[in-house]
DNA sequence: GCGATCAGCT
DNA sequence: CACAGCTGATCGC
């Protein structure tokens, strides 16, 4: 699409109308410019436009635009080069991956383009056929000129179970260990729908922090208070940040009580696969419990849901809980959409995968003379609907107090100004444990 | 001093 | 390494 008219997930100046997928902060980079939003009308879901000031609270909230998924809406812009009126219509789809994420479908005078953001695509579940019908129905049988899709996944190897499947193995495990506390690592949003399931399994309330509960009740969810709890107290289940289930952190739990962690996500299981692949026999007498079944074949990369979820470390299960679709998701994507052809939206990093390479086949431009392979091409975005990841620059006001391991002191305003919104650190044993 | 950005880490 | 995000350093205003 032509640059200067429409960006998504990118938040530098130049654009006339903003698109914001969902609510992670890679892809909210510029979001939080000084002083506020101002470039311009910002669509987004409701439930993004809702949560958005509490995340970035200079934002002017009469330039919000929100979409409901299934929805459409109509846009008049002019064309940066000839100056001459253009119009769009731009289509928002469930794309199931967080709470109030969301693809858009643009058509209009410089054709057809579907933007996926992250998404999910369990083509077994009901919210996801919903999904597709919206697709399909917004689509009205138009041939798509270009998917920008999330490749996150984007190889034949990667293939893991629905959400709910997983789901219910998180739960075996937690009734395996009924002498345990279990800490779940989460991030600022997405994986409620597990921690609800359970909940609901296990019939017990599940512990968040303070500005995770806010969020949660934002999205409308548990208004009753009968899942979540900020007291420590009441439940052995807690869901902590995700970068604060550690092996250390685990120990330290430890010597105060047995605690389990899991990890409900893809990538870990995934990089010890290919660990596995890359040095398959030399491996440090470490003091991680391995689990029997982890020697069939070095690159066996494929979730097997007939073994076991595997035992990484001592006491810390990881589990491929994805809110990525994986490869035979985006297979299912791809015949559905047929598109002209296909560019990754996640770009950078040398595993990136050019979607051609696999998908070539489904799209119409098949016979254009491009060999798809897979390639480290970081230098390729260079339109104004690529997004760039990584890095953000949030905003919030004043430090504050808080307790670390039982003594008071003050951070740094700019470490508090990040932390707002964002997850207490679990080495913290005490505050966890309940010992206050 | 502040925000923006980057490097490092998980 | 990177589903997302924390932390500390550094740079420019």
């Amino acid at each position: 699409m032509e640059e200067g008219l429409v960006s998504v997930d990118k938040f530098s100046a130049g654009s006339q109308a903003y698109f914001l997928t969902h609510l992670h902060q890679d892809h909210t980079r510029g979001l939080g410019a000084a002083g506020g939003w101002r470039h311009g009308p910002l669509y987004c879901s409701p439930t993004t436009a809702r949560l958005l000031p509490t995340r970035f609270p200079g934002i002017d909230a009469s330039l919000l635009r929100p979409l409901a998924p299934g929805a459409s809406a109509s846009l008049s812009l002019s064309s940066p080069t000839s100056d001459r009126p253009l119009s769009l219509r731009v289509t928002a789809i469930p794309a199931l991956h967080c709470p109030g994420s969301l693809m858009y479908l643009f058509r209009g005078d410089l054709g057809c383009m579907l933007y996926t953001g992250d998404f999910r695509w369990e083509v077994g579940c009901d919210r996801a056929r919903r999904a597709k019908q919206a697709l399909l129905d917004a689509l009205g049988g138009d041939t798509v000129d270009l998917v920008y899709l999330d490749n996150t996944y984007c190889h034949p190897s990667l293939n893991f179970p629905p959400r709910l499947v997983v789901a219910e193995q998180i739960v075996n495990i937690i009734r395996a260990h009924p002498d345990h506390e279990v800490i779940i690592g989460v991030d600022t949003l997405g994986k409620e729908d597990l921690l609800l399931h359970i909940s609901r399994a296990l019939q017990t309330k599940i512990w968040v922090w303070p500005q995770r509960l806010l969020t949660i009740h934002l999205l409308g969810i548990d208004e009753n208070h009968e899942v979540f709890t900020t007291q420590t107290s009441l439940t052995k289940i807690r869901a902590v940040p995700r970068y604060s289930v550690t092996i250390e952190s685990l120990e330290a739990l430890n010597t105060v009580c047995p605690t389990i962690g899991i990890m409900p996500s893809g990538i870990p299981w995934l990089l010890r696969s290919s660990e596995e692949k890359a040095k398959p026999k030399v491996r440090p007498p470490a003091k991680s419990a391995r689990s029997k079944g982890r020697d069939e074949g070095p690159t066996k990369m494929d979730y097997d849901p007939l073994s076991p979820p595997k035992l990484f470390d001592k006491d810390s299960y990881t589990l491929p809980y994805s809110e990525h679709a994986c490869f035979s998701e985006l297979k299912d994507f791809m015949q559905t959409v047929r598109p002209s052809t296909v560019v990754g939206i996640v770009s950078t990093s040398f595993c990136y995968v050019n979607p051609r390479h696999h998908f070539r086949h489904l799209c119409s431009d098949s016979d254009a003379n491009d060999v798809g392979t897979p390639i480290n091409n970081k230098g390729r975005d260079s339109d104004n609907l690529t997004p760039k990841r990584r890095h953000n620059g949030s905003a919030t006001p004043e430090g504050k107090k808080i307790r670390i391991s039982g003594s008071s002191l003050y951070r740094s305003k700019v470490t508090m100004k990040r932390k707002d919104g964002c997850g207490a650190r679990i080495n913290d044993t005490e505050e966890l444990i309940g010992v206050a």
